[in-house]
DNA sequence: GCTGATACTGTATATTTGTACAGTATCAAA
DNA sequence: TTTGATACTGTACAAATATACAGTATCAGC
């Protein structure tokens, strides 16, 4: 009964992948033009048999009103877009476009905060933060421009690299800590620029 | 130049917020009747300033081809979305929505992995996890069905509760570990379900 | 051999929708 | 004071679009 024909699986994979890469979904016409039907009911009933399994959803008599039904679609959150960086040289002036080397989308709620236009991304390289659990490959999430409290992650600038620290205050001064005893613990934060405060991780799969 | 008004803000937010709920972007009709307009005129033209400013973008004359535009929208890759659980008590035989206390929406390349149907999340109790740096709050992304490989983090079903635990192969046989000096090491896994295998983890803001 | 589901062609039509044109009024900046 | 952007009313129309109806052909299951 849920089972899908081959060309009900290619039908319904074109139009999932309209949504994903256009943000629209297909009208009966250009489902019928992509598959070279040349009569619409073809594709009209191609949708019609979609729905009747229950993995297309339609409103009646809207325009480009097909959605693919994720059974958590309901769920859904709205999703954001935080540019991931490699570096980040100066202290986010203008973080531009051509800069991000990819995108991380996410829910807002599974992230916890709400994201802003100042809202950025950095993977960790190595393990200097693996006293605070964050791990080589780790997909970091940062604030810029929020003034960060004592013990908070902070990706600060050293030698021209963002780098991952924790932030100390102590007798009055400000540090930079390491967090694994191998690398060199304090260094004094005057000179330095703090680029952005931690406020959530992502872990890939490993191996 | 880039200021929105306020009037703009508000019909940028609509837009964004049908979007969001609905995945249909409304049309210029449905704009001016929820703001009260008696002109499509009105709406029109909202619409083409947001454009004008960047943020809007609209394929001519396709119905519902309007896109709040985010600088890294881009570089967005496809978002899927993964059931949380609360606890799971059988070994998910047919996961059902009623279950899921939630849903996590991630793309698919931050995550690392393909998500299948029978991928779900897993929200971390206790630091039983914390010398694989696994924390309490923690998010942790799932795979049933999977055969775990030594060393492997899995879910396993204990006192009809969802644990993690490091699976260990010795000496032939299969142990469940707790990562925490202070909990019980060594359980043998032959009695138990193993739930799934870890993935990937989103770690949320914390206090 | 019959039946229902699948996979289409071809035509027609009502509705939805974007867009254009002609105005009015307000407000801030030059 | 003028100009341009903003914020609307009101009307009209062509294009885009969903949907209905009448068929044909194939194939699997009974």
């Amino acid at each position: 009964m849920n089972a899908l024909t081959r060309r009900q699986q290619q039908v319904l994979e074109f139009i999932q992948t309209r949504q994903q890469r256009e943000g629209l979904t297909p009208t009966l016409r250009e489902i019928a033009d992509h598959f070279g039907f040349r009569s619409l009911t073809a594709a009209a009933d191609h949708v019609r048999a979609l729905q009747k399994k229950g993995v297309l959803e339609n409103q009646p008599s809207r325009a480009r009103s097909l959605r693919v039904v994720s059974p958590w679609q309901g769920l859904r959150r709205p999703v954001a877009d935080i540019p991931i960086f490699g570096s980040i040289p100066a202290g986010i002036p203008e973080s531009r476009v051509q800069d991000a080397k990819g995108c991380l989308s996410i829910d807002v709620a599974s992230l916890g905060i709400k994201p802003t236009p100042r809202t950025f991304a950095l993977e960790v390289r190595g393990d200097s933060m693996i006293g605070r659990h964050i791990l080589d490959g780790d997909l970091v999430i940062l604030e810029h421009g929020v003034a960060p409290r004592n013990g908070d992650v902070v990706a600060a600038l050293i030698d021209n690299e963002s780098t991952l620290k924790t932030l100390v205050l102590e007798r009055g001064r400000v540090w930079l800590r390491s967090e694994n005893p191998r690398y060199p613990q304090l260094i004094p934060a005057s000179e330095l620029v703090v680029q952005g405060v931690m406020m959530a991780l992502v872990r890939r799969r490993k191996g």
